[in-house]
This record gives C-alpha cells, structure tokens and sequence, in this order.
DNA sequence: GTCTGAAATTTCAAGCTTGAAATAAATAGC
DNA sequence: GCTATTTATTTCAAGCTTGAAATTTCAGAC
C-alpha cells in the first residue's frame, strides 16, 4: 500500500469514526429532548436557528443555516406554526419572501429547552478539555473554508 | 461569564460546528451517490456494514454497528434484498435471528462504489494533512471511549 | 409594457428514521 | 413440563428528508 493511499484511508476511517461520534450525539440530544421536553431534534434545530436571528428569517435562509432543503424546512416550520411556536410574515417589499420567526410562545419555550441542550451537550463532550475543544474547533474550521 | 460557562459554550459552538462539517460530507456523499449511481447514502452503509463483515450479521448486529434503530435497519434490508443486493438467511439454531449478507451482486456493486466513494470522502478532508488527520482521530477516539 | 429568465416558496412522491407495539422463539426458574 | 422473562425481528404511525416539479413573483432586456 503506497503512502497516498494510507493517508486516503485514514481519512475515510476519520470519517467514519466522525460520522459515528455526530451519530451517538444527535441520538443522545434526541432522547432528552423526547424525554424531558416531548419534542424532536428537528423543531429544536429550526426553533435555535429563529432565536439566533430574532428578526426573523426568510426560508431560503433558514434552509441554508441549517443545511436541509426547502422542503424540509417548509414541513417543520409548518408543524411548528400548527403549534403556535413559530409565525410566517408575508414580506410587503417581495411578495415571494416570507419572514418566519418565533412566536412570544416559542421564545419562551426555546428558552427553557435551550438551557438543558447545552447541559446536555456539555456533559457529552466533558472528556474534552479546553484546550482539546480548541484544538478541535480549528481542525473544524480548516475544514468549513469555503467548502459550500 | 464565569469560566465553566465559557468552556460550556465553547463545547456547545464546537458541537454546531461538527454537526455542520458532518452535514456537509454527508451532503456530498449523497449527491456522489445519487448522481454518479442512483442510490442512497443510507443504502451504501448497510452495504459497507454487510462488506466489513462478509460472513453475515444479524439484524441487531447491523442496527447497532450503524447505530440505527431495528425498524430503520429493517426497512433498508427490505428495500436492498428487493433488489437482489442482499440475501436474508434464517439461523438454524435460533430461529428468532436472521443472518443478513450481501449477494454476488451487492458485493460487485458495492466495490465499485467504494472506489468513488474513498475518492470523495479524501477530497473532502483533503484540507488536513495526515498530522492532523492523527490529530482529530485521537480526539475523536476519546469522545468514543465506552460512550455507548 | 412585454417577454424571458431568475428567485422564493410550496407541493409531492419516495425513501428514511424513530420509538412503540406486536410477534415469535429461546432461556431460566420452578 | 410450565410459566415468566428476555431476546430478535417486524410492523406501524408519525414525523423527517430529499430532490424534482409546480407556482408565484420579481427584475432585466428590449
């Protein structure tokens, strides 16, 4: 096996082993939200993404924030206006654009979701020191460069 | 901000961020696989599981190796056994379990996607070098240890 | 103004995914 | 042997997700 190629095999059982850790994650994340707060991992993604741009956010915008398609975030959002967390606003100025944003509801039961969330993600990834986050989020971010 | 707060919400953006990589490789694999061969991400994990383990596993074997749940790994069986890409065997000293495992056509298939696929998942991490491939792999084999 | 093409969103079918309930078979305790 | 428990799998409803097609609206060329 030349070198290129253990390096290209390295990368994929990387991928693997990241592939598996985000996996292990998002079910940990999932289970406490179904549990504790009887929602989804989904409408909690869509609902942080409304909290972090309080103004409100086209669907376009939403859908590339959280990378999923159009039709994904159309459903979500639609369960959660059936729920009242979550409004549409038509725009005045294009007429094709809606504004979505949380609901006075929604804020407030974000917030109350928020807090376990980040509990939760703490103690998931507490094997990590400060400096092994760090070491981490750059490795992260090398690989985000303008890699749409 | 205290200091505990601060590694808190660093572990939590560092969480974003990993969630947003894994996204995007996943996204890319996937579009990989649909244009260049018709089929799913889905599908080419339950291949890749019924290839590393050649003699065959049983159901629960292959919903834990791919950390999904029974009904999911079920499903996709379903739909690749449809195709004649894998082959359901009942277990003769327990009739409760199944072995599962490709046929000649699955695994002719799936070397031939596993080339591309190698070949995508190195591009897309083609930013680190092999230092930092180590580098991300130890820390993700701590996030690993007994975190089941 | 009218046409053409681009952009934003929704709709839709198909497949994916979950978690709970149902089914069937093995094991353990008696 | 019989019963209770556990284990393996499937079934099911509901929700998630994608990508393509349809719809509506806007913007630019003329």
């Amino acid at each position: 096996m030349s070198e290129i190629d253990g390096l290209s095999k390295r990368r994929l059982k990387m991928w693997i082993r990241l592939l598996g850790v985000t996996r292990a994650a998002e079910s940990h994340l999932r289970e406490h939200l179904r549990l504790g707060h009887d929602t989804t991992l989904p409408r909690f993604d869509v609902m942080a993404a409304l909290w972090r741009r309080r103004e409100g956010v086209t669907m376009s915008e939403l859908s590339r924030m959280l990378l999923v398609s159009n039709g994904n975030a159309t459903a979500v959002v639609d369960r959660l206006e059936k729920d009242g967390l979550a409004r549409r606003t038509p725009l005045a100025t294009d007429r094709r654009t809606v504004h979505v944003a949380l609901t006075a509801e929604g804020l407030q039961q974000f917030e109350l979701l928020a807090i376990g969330h980040e509990a939760e993600v703490n103690s998931l990834f507490s094997r990590l020191s400060e400096a092994e986050i760090e070491q981490l989020t750059a490795l992260l971010k090398k690989l985000q460069k303008e890699s749409e």
